[in-house]
DNA sequence: GCCGTTTTCGGCCCGACTGTTTTCAGTCG
């Protein structure tokens, strides 16, 4: 049983729990369990064969029991008990915004409904204003809250969210006494998608500020408007909260509205046994002495002795514990990516021709670019044969003589077939700079022959790159399945990297993997995955991050290293590419 | 249900806003 479903299991207990009215501890213990669980590098299955379950935080003696029912029966009693008697149904209710389990429970114990189309039926029908505790105003909200959940997923791409909250931020900062603005929230930590946007905004007086976001143009409607905090749509169905808080609160607050929720959580219980109480104000000496005052979130990490904490790892999975024992790493930064690989170009799926990419690459000040397009196993790609792929490399030197001072490296995105062969013949590829193995076919095949087919891949000795290995698209599809350790272990073995992919619908591997990545001393190749010159900085937008969430640090990552050392340490070819400027012919 | 150099029992982060209320419960983050 994949960490996925065991995820998944948790959760739905926290939700059954809450629902049945439980001890909300309780639920907060499950939600935590799913979390741990979720973050784990390795398979609960394993950690159970090894005995190590129970080092896992957040996790204690009677959810280890469960758990050890869960992997070994794949069935659990208590949840089955649980469920009995709660309609599917209702659990979709609670996805509503303003229905909480309290209001849920209501309208199904109360007017029998058990799914989002009676919800709205009752609604209509003006039944659901006449229960206790609710009101015609409530009613509104929730049929308000039905359109928007069938308008909108409920989650949207970082990439697509991230415009939209800097436009609103930047008409926020002209706001006269307004003295800094700054995205806070999941955007700020990177997340892959995001549920809503947070904008934070450091003024003394709050209502100009609230005056002018209601105002702008790209609000819809206003869900919620008092004097520190304002809720919003924006027109994409996207929700907006922006707070305002005085300047000298601005520490404490982008901490807090950084989160996440649990960081947050674990920071104040530190502040109390530190003998302080924080929150998005100060932090405040329980002995009623004056709170200090903090300039910086590095000020106030200090105050209760940690060590700065990037946005990106704030998750709660071990990074408060490092920030205390000063073992955080050094996250990789965007100058630190010397080149990229992965760039696709017209000959096939791409919009940019290769002197397009090239130039770009050279007008972004990388000092390497992999030329890769697509084989021809992706037919639907228009794919290259060996015979194009031989006629591409007129192109790529072309541009080679165009731009001397970058090293252009002639590569190929390669089909991994369903058996785990390569889709070009080997001659054809020892004639190339540099290989990704891709898989972009039977995504969905069962886990031991995707095992089998990553392993034989990687283990190709002119494979360099495995790309996107999940496989999964953002909001659409889930990642293919397979076995972690045999295929790091092969590409370890071999000297593979493993590609981070900057697509912002891919973002493969992603932190988690990246995590157990690294911790097999396997290194990671930081690409843009580019179609197009515009996406071609999509390594350093949006891959990095991704990789800073998976707690990369400079040496993780093999493209930082510079062009003649990324060519003769890690392509081991000491061919022509590394003299770009000399004749061939 | 988890957790523990004060604790194996009794805590468990903290605040904003709404709507239905005559003082607060529910929801959200």
């Amino acid at each position: 049983m994949d960490n996925k479903t065991i995820e998944a299991t948790l959760l739905e207990i926290a939700r059954t729990l809450e629902l049945k009215g439980e001890n909300p501890f309780k639920v907060r213990a499950y939600e935590n369990a799913a979390r741990a669980v979720a973050s784990l590098e390795e398979d609960v299955a394993t950690l159970i064969r090894e005995e190590r379950l129970k080092h896992i935080p957040g996790i204690g003696a009677s959810i280890r029991e469960k758990l050890l029912e869960l992997c070994g029966t794949g069935q659990l009693a208590y949840l089955e008990e649980l469920r009995a008697g709660i309609p599917a149904g209702v659990f979709d209710l609670m996805k509503v915004q303003g229905m909480g389990p309290k209001k849920t429970k209501a309208v199904w114990e109360l007017l029998g409904v058990t799914s989002l189309e009676e919800l709205e039926k009752a609604c209509r029908d003006d039944r659901v204003a006449h229960l206790k505790g609710f009101g015609k105003k409530t009613q509104d909200k929730i049929l308000s809250g039905l359109a928007l959940l069938a308008r909108t997923r409920d989650r949207v791409l970082r990439a697509e969210a991230l415009p939209q909250a800097r436009r609103l931020a930047d008409a926020l900062a002209a706001v006269e006494g307004v003295e800094r603005v700054e995205v806070a929230g999941s955007l700020r930590r990177g997340r892959e998608t995001v549920r809503d946007v947070d904008i934070l905004v450091a003024c003394p007086k709050a209502e100009p500020v609230m005056e002018a976001f209601v105002a702008h143009e790209d609000v819809a409607d206003v869900i919620a408007r008092g004097p520190t905090k304002t809720s919003v749509h924006v027109h994409s169905g996207l929700q907006v909260d922006v707070r305002v808080v005085p300047p000298e609160s601005f520490a404490c607050a982008l901490a807090y509205f950084t989160g996440s929720k649990e960081f947050n959580v674990h920071l104040r219980q530190l502040a109390l046994d530190q003998g302080f109480t924080l929150n998005e104000y100060s932090l405040r000496p329980l002995d009623g002495t004056p709170a200090p005052a903090l300039a910086t979130e590095a000020e106030l990490f200090g105050k209760l002795g940690l060590a700065y904490v990037e946005p990106e790892l704030r998750e709660n999975t071990g990074e408060v514990d490092a920030a205390r024992a000063g073992t955080l790493p050094t996250l990789v930064e965007p100058g630190d990516i010397a080149g990229v690989l992965h760039v696709h170009t017209t000959w096939s799926d791409g919009v940019g021709s290769v002197a397009d990419m090239v130039e770009e690459a050279a007008r972004l000040g990388y000092g390497y670019v992999g030329i890769s397009d697509h084989s021809q196993a992706a037919r639907y790609a228009n794919g290259l044969s060996p015979e194009r792929l031989r006629a591409q490399r007129e192109e790529v030197e072309a541009a080679r003589a165009a731009h001397p001072g970058l090293v252009v490296l002639h590569g190929v995105e390669c089909d991994i077939l369903s058996d785990g062969a390569l889709d070009l013949p080997d001659d054809c590829l020892a004639e190339l700079d540099f290989v990704i193995a891709s898989v972009h076919t039977e995504l969905g095949m069962d886990r031991d022959r995707m095992t089998a087919r990553l392993v034989r891949a990687v283990s190709h000795p002119l494979v360099r790159v495995l790309g996107h290995p999940l496989g999964r698209r953002l909001l659409e599809r889930e990642s293919s399945q397979f076995d972690w350790e045999p295929v790091l272990e092969a590409a370890g073995h071999n000297g593979v990297a493993i590609e981070v992919n900057g697509q912002p619908q891919r973002l493969d591997a992603d932190w988690i993997h990246i995590r157990r990545i690294r911790a097999r001393g396997v290194k990671l190749c930081i690409n843009p995955d580019a179609h197009a010159p515009g996406t071609l900085d999509d390594a350093r937008r949006h891959a990095l991050v991704e990789a800073r969430r998976g707690w990369a640090s400079r040496d993780d990552v093999v493209n930082s290293l510079p062009a003649d050392r990324f060519v003769s340490e890690f392509l081991r070819r000491q061919a022509a590419p590394a003299r770009p400027a000399r004749a061939r012919r």
